[in-house]
DNA sequence: GTCTATATGGAGATAGAC
DNA sequence: GTCTATCTCCATATAGAC
């Protein structure tokens, strides 16, 4: 995508491999319109290379889809294990603080995604879907992904030693889900905010996302401490943590 | 779905109509690969009905996608609303507890996820992708959800008089990026946790959903009030809040 | 590694009979 | 309201020349 020096015909020195134009293509366009709204005719019509090359280089269009899925985890996930250690190292002897394990996680993602170009950006907007999707989420996020989740599991849960495990499990599904809603940047925010907000403005997300979540996570293992055994909010009756019935019970 | 008197053949009294029938197999179908993977016809042929009554009944394929999407919409934003006023005429004098709010909001979807019965899970995975889609989240959700979100918005400033409206926004975003991933129910989290939470068990999800947002509202009023100026968690130095750096900074 | 040409099947939509 | 038949176009994939 950046730089491309126009279609076929001049094979200088530096031209891009037709394998990096397919998978830039196609990157940007799955991020649009996923997996079955594109053709593999558009991406390479948009790649300025021949249809036949995507069997030739993938095998298939699954298999492109997949490659383009892989290309940037690989790149990602080490910096990120490295933040985490960083961040460990550096509160030792003790646990590191919440804040700075949720943003070993999110802080490498939502860098590149503001200013790694719009490669990465398309990208990110492909993991919203693909994290959302009961098709492909199960496949690739699990394989790409999860062996970094579960060190920064294994992590939170030594930052919050008396929580069941249960509530670090439930709190990432949360954190996971705001922070790849955030990368779809579908500008609903800005439309709900009159403008306040920007849903490209993926600083103003780093500078909350952590607090929020780490609160939370603080919240479920205080709630798994107090409550255990009751059912829901709506159930309870103290005010501040929640007052009166609200409806319907949860359970039945 | 549920209960159709198999395929056509047998108008006895009772048959669902065709168009209720398509709408039926367009949400199962849609909800499985999106828009763009499942064609009128396989559609049509789930539904034991002809092809030609997509464009009969609806127009055409995206007007049928349309049409599932506000089906149920119209049915859980009324009870959602009425389930926010009872919250906050049982707080009066006060403003209802920040719990209270977010569970009115997302206590509707839960429940009828989990026992509303396939249609209504097929609904809320069909919104997941919708909502985190730069293609579709800007129009569906917008049209049919928003106006409702605004009103919950507003009583949320009202439970947080102090607090600036951005962090408001914000925590909505994140609140709704958990609660649409927890709809789309990948497995993920069952694999990770070792079978320990299971993503289709939606009332443990309403169990602690409402905690951790509300207590990631007040991190963000609370982070409002004492760091503004502040770019990110990485950048500060106390201990239980933050601890020391914990890599590149965020702004510039 | 890249391109031409083609095989084979399916897509969405509609005119018009019933 | 529903179905038959068909129009037109596009999909993925591959065999084989260069």
């Amino acid at each position: 995508m950046r730089m491309m020096r126009r279609k076929t015909g001049q094979r200088g020195a530096a031209r891009t491999p037709a394998k990096t134009r397919i998978l830039d293509a196609a990157e940007t366009l799955f991020a649009r319109t996923g997996f079955y709204g594109v053709s593999v005719r558009e991406i390479t019509e948009a790649a300025g290379v021949d249809v036949a090359l995507v069997s030739y280089h993938f095998g298939g269009k699954r298999e492109l889809f997949a490659a383009v899925f892989q290309r940037r985890a690989q790149l990602l996930n080490p910096e990120r294990l490295a933040m985490l250690e960083q961040v460990r190292r550096q509160a030792l002897p003790g646990a590191p603080a919440l804040e700075d394990i949720v943003n070993a996680f999110t802080y490498p993602l939502l860098e590149r995604s503001a200013r790694g170009g719009p490669g990465w950006k398309s990208y990110f907007a492909l993991i919203a879907q693909v994290n959302n999707s009961p098709e492909w989420g199960p496949i690739l996020m699990t394989e790409y992904f999860d062996p970094l989740v579960e060190r920064f599991i294994a992590v939170l849960r030594e930052a919050l030693p008396e929580c069941d495990a249960r509530e670090i499990y439930w709190g990432y599904q949360f954190l996971t889900g705001a922070l790849t809603l955030t990368f779809a940047e579908t500008g609903r925010i800005d439309k709900l905010s009159g403008g306040l907000c920007r849903s490209t403005d993926l600083d103003s997300v780093h500078a909350r996302l952590a607090h929020y979540v780490a609160a939370g996570f603080r919240a479920l293992c205080e709630r798994a401490r107090t409550e255990s055994g009751r059912p829901a909010p709506a159930a309870r009756r103290t005010r501040r943590a929640t007052s009166g019935r609200t409806g319907q019970r949860a359970a039945r």
